[in-house]
DNA sequence: CAGTTATGTCCCGTTTAGCGGAACGATTCT
DNA sequence: AGAATCGTTCCGCTAAACGGGACATAACTG
């Protein structure tokens, strides 16, 4: 896999800024596994650019308990140990609900032949639980990692704030900046209020460019067994191939699949 | 994949006593990969015997950094998170066991001279681990880094999905599109899970053109120690130059070498 | 084979961040 | 409704992580 000249992919100094141990060490095995081959100390101190002794003692620690190993001789590269390919097998054996909720996606963007997304709100911003991508040239590039949105300007963020209870909603609108994405992006308080008390009515929210200029939304709500609305479903397009009036089209068998997303939750 | 009455197979106090920060949370992740399904504060607390807040604390980290994730709404059990399974699928594909599962497929395609791969399931679709290519000029063309492939219409997926948990393999029958690729692509639930019955006792699968047409698979499957399933070993081969039935024959070596492999796997 | 450089290991005083009992808040059960 | 269980937060204490620096070891060099 990978490697080639430049030994590591250098994701550099996230790692080093890293707060808490444990964090840090996990980031140094990602550096280490992605390279593909045994690493030394060396190499692992210029791609994450820790402290040499910090780095020794995270590594000893990982070897000491299984989950690195040593190539044996000379220049004794780090390698991954059998406790942490164990536990590697596990991780993907552990899929249960969550192969399920991305199989319904997965039919559903092939269905639409456009990019879906599953997300929940979190401390007042938008995180992904899930994201397949439609296979067309034009993408929206999101940040690896669960990226989070600000949920005044994207479809799921407006429906999922529209949800919340009265109290908890009014307290967050207070909060939320209304950061100015595009010449659309609402960022008027009493606009957005009304713009979400519409959404609990009609069912469903869009995002029409208001978070990126060619880029609209529509969100539809995912309710567990109680009828809560736990997270939301949304399809996003490039408005040249989808414009609005389209995607509002797909609101049907959104949500279909929301219905289906839900029974898998708890 | 365990998990009964008792909810986890609680290896308890050892994870108390640990010393370090890094490997208590890495014990956390271990137990509650292992429950393979969503995992609550309060179960965690059972199986590792750790106090509540350092649990919360651990868990919270892991959160926000996207190993792991929470399930919405309510009883918010926690799950693994986008991070952690491609961290997984790194691991797999690189660890020092890969490179032994290397050889031993290497071995293979020169013995019977067709291309062979080793795949899993993830997330309800086929992933390679690893995959080598027999020197012949007309060759399927795979998209690269393991791109996934729907586990309805190749041997190996069918393998796979038959060697699933009853229900879990129920919930993804009745979910999975079942697109048609060619005309021999099982489209139909009911004709698709006799197949799967049938594999479970005849012991392999095979893919007759059901993928691609002039390409047929036939694949065994892997097997850890414990006997469980763990991925499948397939050979594939274009129809002009190898007939499903010349690939049968390749059986009894592929069942040798998936033995080898599963004891490369923990 | 000394001399030199690059790499790996250890020490130890400082400080931080993990710790966990306890109280509080939220949810589910009956 | 109340009771019980589960999740979250607080905060003072202390162990554990930190990392500059010194030392040790292996790899090049002439």
């Amino acid at each position: 896999m990978s490697s080639g000249v430049l030994p590591l992919p250098t994701e550099t100094a996230e790692i080093a800024s890293e707060t808490s141990s444990t964090l840090k060490a996990f980031a140094v095995l990602e550096v280490l596994v992605r390279a593909g081959r045994a690493v030394t100390l060396a190499e692992l101190m210029q791609a994450t650019e820790l402290p040499k002794p910090t780095l020794h003692r995270t590594l000893a620690l990982f070897e000491e308990a299984g989950f690195l190993a040593r190539e044996p001789g000379g220049r004794r590269g780090y390698i991954i140990g059998e406790r942490l390919s164990r536990f590697a097998l596990d991780v993907l054996r552990s899929d249960g609900a969550a192969a399920e909720r991305r199989t319904i996606l997965r039919r559903v963007v092939s269905e639409i032949t456009e990019t879906c997304n599953l997300a929940v709100l979190k401390k007042g911003v938008l995180i992904y639980l899930d994201r397949l991508e439609a296979p067309w040239p034009l993408r929206l590039h999101v940040p690896e990692g669960g990226g989070a949105l600000p949920p005044h300007c994207c479809a799921s963020g407006k429906l999922l704030l529209a949800h919340l209870p009265a109290a908890e909603r009014q307290r967050l609108l207070e909060l939320l900046p209304l950061e100015r994405f595009t010449e659309r992006t609402i960022t008027d308080r009493a606009v957005l209020e009304s713009e979400l008390d519409r959404i609990v009515n009609v069912g469903y929210a869009v995002d029409n460019e208001e978070y990126v200029l060619g880029v609209a939304c529509v969100a539809v709500p995912v309710r567990n067994r109680h009828g809560d609305v736990i997270a939301a479903l949304a399809v996003q397009g490039a408005t040249a191939r989808l414009p609005l009036m389209r995607a509002i089209e797909f609101i049907p068998r959104l949500r279909a699949a929301a219905a289906e997303i839900g029974s898998t939750f708890g």
